[in-house]
DNA sequence: GACAAATAAGTGTATATGCACATATATAAC
DNA sequence: GTTATATATGTGCATATACACTTATTTGTC
């Protein structure tokens, strides 16, 4: 299984590569997507969605706080939850970071060969339940 | 793409629960492994056999360097390289590791199913070539 | 309503990860 | 042999990652 690690890392490098001309990790593209998609989602949502740990995820937003591209605010609903909504700069960036991920992925399905696509979801999915 | 590094967090934390008895990462794990198939293996060599930079090796072998799993000498034919050893400790917690691992192995490939296997791994190799 | 159990977040610590940059040595070209 | 280039390692920095532990709040039970 050293493989699947070491095919993450591979691909992240990829991805980070492509997500540079606009400074953004694959993690942080990752927290911004989902945020973007549920604006106020709380941050233990935000980590499952993910997969990632909880702490983890507040580490990952510290930095698109500084930037702004993120808002963290106490929710309404639950005292001790925070919600997470995109900042300032938030969508705009979004909208120049997905075209440089989507270039990216095509790139990487057309080289795991669209052939192959149906077992990979699948097996990346049982993965979870290991 | 995302799910391939949702799915190695998944999987690096059901290895790593493995491993809790012997106390070694993954990437010690598998850094431990290597040496002992090829003691002597440069840095260079060793984090390239992994997948991984090898700026990271330097800081993966540290921990284990501070327990004397490992032992790092200058090469004898190239004054530039390290060589990497098993210590004194290495070769014992090696034993006592591999059987976790593989259980852990074992559960992994066994929810995966069988059948899977070989697109699993024709899907990981391409991945590298990405 | 008081108390126990569950849930949400935050912090300390250690390792993982790799880029940019620097240094040392080897190799190739002339 | 000197010089240019390539190779091997090391360090500074920033982020990623998660466990253990802590605090605050909610929810369920009586």
């Amino acid at each position: 299984m050293q493989r699947v690690r070491s095919a993450a890392r591979h691909v992240t490098q990829v991805y980070e590569a492509a997500l540079k001309p606009v400074n953004l990790t694959a993690s942080q593209f990752s927290a911004l997507v989902a945020i973007g998609r549920q604006q106020g989602v709380t941050l233990s949502t935000l980590a499952n969605r993910i997969g990632m740990d909880r702490t983890t995820m507040i580490r990952v937003l510290a930095p698109l706080e500084r930037r702004s591209l993120v808002r963290l605010e106490a929710s309404k609903d639950d005292a001790r939850a925070k919600a997470v909504f995109l900042g300032k700069g938030g969508q705009a960036i979004l909208n120049e970071a997905i075209p440089l991920w989507n270039e990216a992925q095509d790139r990487a399905v057309e080289t795991i060969n669209e052939d192959n696509m149906p077992y990979f979801k699948t097996i990346l999915e049982k993965l979870r339940e290991i």
